[in-house]
RNA sequence: GGCUGGAUGGCAGAAUGGUUAUGCAGCGGAUUGCAAAUCCGUUAAAAUCGGUUCAAUUCCGAUUCCAGCCUCCA
């Protein structure tokens, strides 16, 4: 398995540091908004490693924390009236909601930074008893000097971060590069700390977090591609101060997901969220519209390709209902491509492409009439599409329940009835009023079939 | 100003030092009460300029353009 690591620039052999045991940490959110889309992306990377990783074989520990404690989520409290506790737990709950929906799994464990407090307390003082960090009137301020190889990350050197910052810096700290681990809260609320009543620092609460979950080293670190500057680069540097260099052996960062060419984010207020997308498009054709793209590229997010997308998997599932797959043996000729595929950094792109030479083959051995060969095909394009996440359950295609669809069933009886009685105009109609409600009809010289488009 | 990616047919999007993926759309045909779908066939590409090479879309360099980061971000 190789996978890019940001830390090298290069594609790297997977190798665990325990055995067959991977440890892998990503960044999570906020919780202060809504999850839209770009979230949805990234969670569905994620989740996608985790799932495909585990399928090869690893025993995995995943952890994704929760930013419960912010500046942003104070004011979102103030502004709106609710207190900070409530509001979290809301929106923690609607992203646990729209992961499910997105068919996706949570971590196998997701911290949240308020639950920490005291741990994290800890950790900024061993960094200030060791001479790393330095108290200014309230605030704790990390010592950027102090980690040799600050700037490896992200491929910057302090002597060009200088030039640009020159402007605006915090007028307390001693170097302006130095960042906060600890700030004075300019609200009512805060926690009691030993240097003021505040909050921690953005970065300190992920080095902390995986030290406790995941030890002071492990196999793989997440996030988004923006997350590369400032906020991993100083994780990293307090990590490997605090324990162990190098703390992580492989930077994964996840492409974002744009409109119009620009990021997706809530300071542009351009974001589909999560939960209005997914009242249209069930979550195989948000995944599939996900795997089509490499997961390090950006992504346009439009309708068309949506709808594209789903018309694609209509195609497959069309396919495999009037085959009807049956496992004969396993071929494994299709699965070891993909899996070669895969294991290449992860490429759903080239997968998906074997996945339609394999749905050629099935459909061309049911025209010659090889049944038994296309049912066994079609039985591995079900077994395939469940390692990508796509063709898990044919009922999901079948009409959301906006239609009752027994009376689907005996409009399309009674349709065919005024069909072989020529009565065009009457089977016409019925056809139309079904595509009212989404539902499209397609006759075939064995029977009627119908989709939910 | 620095850093990171990128530019592939009409669109989306991979791989690759020689054979040019895949999907959508298009085009031609088959099928059909009409649709839709399906089936068969098929066109079409590498931002610009140099270099390396027997051979470059692929490697190297320059230029142009686009996006992201350097404030909060996934």
């Amino acid at each position: 398995m190789y996978i890019y690591n940001t830390l090298k620039k290069n594609k790297e052999l997977l190798v665990p540091i325990n055995l067959n045991k991977l440890k892998i940490y990503v960044c999570g959110s906020t919780v202060y908004d809504y999850c839209h889309i770009g979230h949805g992306r990234n969670m569905f990377i994620f989740y996608f490693f985790y799932k495909y990783l585990k399928h090869r074989g690893y025993i995995l520990k995943y952890i994704r924390n929760i930013t419960d404690i912010d500046k942003k989520i104070i004011k979102k409290s103030i502004k709106t009236n609710e207190n900070t506790k409530n509001l979290t737990q809301r929106i923690i709950n609607s992203i646990h909601k729209d992961e499910k929906k997105l068919g996706l799994l949570a971590p196998d464990c997701e911290p949240k930074v308020s639950d920490y407090k005291n741990i994290i307390i800890y950790y900024i003082n061993k960094l200030l008893k060791n001479d790393f960090a330095y108290i200014k009137k309230g605030n704790v301020f990390f010592k950027i000097k102090t980690h040799k190889l600050y700037g490896m990350l992200s491929n910057q050197t302090i002597k060009n971060l200088n030039f640009f910052l020159s402007k605006k810096f915090s007028r307390y700290k001693k170097y302006k590069l130095d960042f906060s681990l600890w700030k004075k809260s300019q609200y009512k609320f805060g926690w009691a700390s030993p240097w003021s009543v505040g909050f921690p620092g953005w970065h300190i609460e992920c080095s902390v977090l995986s030290k406790i979950y995941l030890g002071n080293k492990f196999d793989i670190h997440g996030g988004g591609l923006d997350l590369i500057f400032p906020h991993h680069e100083n994780e990293k540097a307090q990590s490997e101060l605090l324990f162990c260099k190098p703390h992580v052996n492989l930077w994964v960062h996840s492409g974002h997901l744009n409109v119009n060419n620009k990021k997706m984010s809530k300071s542009l207020h351009n974001t589909i969220l999560v939960r209005y997308i997914i009242i249209k498009y069930n979550n195989e054709v948000i995944n599939f519209f996900f795997l089509i793209t490499h997961y390090r590229k950006s992504i346009n997010f439009t309708i068309d390709q949506l709808d594209i997308v789903l018309n694609l998997l209509n195609h497959i599932l069309y396919k495999i209902i009037c085959i009807t797959p049956k496992r004969q043996k396993y071929n494994n000729v299709f699965y070891n491509q993909i899996i070669l595929a895969l294991e290449n950094d992860f490429n759903t792109v080239k997968a998906i492409s074997i996945l339609f030479n394999l749905l050629y083959k099935t459909k061309k051995a049911f025209k010659l009439g090889k049944i038994k060969k296309s049912q066994s095909l079609c039985f591995e394009l079900i077994r395939l599409g469940k390692i990508l996440g796509i063709l898990k359950s044919l009922k999901k295609f079948k009409p959301q329940i906006l239609f009752n669809i027994n009376k689907v069933g005996s409009l399309i009886l009674k349709r065919n009835i005024y069909k072989k009685e020529t009565n065009f105009l009457q089977s016409d109609k019925l056809r139309i009023s079904l595509t009212v409600f989404d539902i499209l009809i397609q006759d075939t010289i064995k029977r009627t079939f119908w989709l939910n488009r």
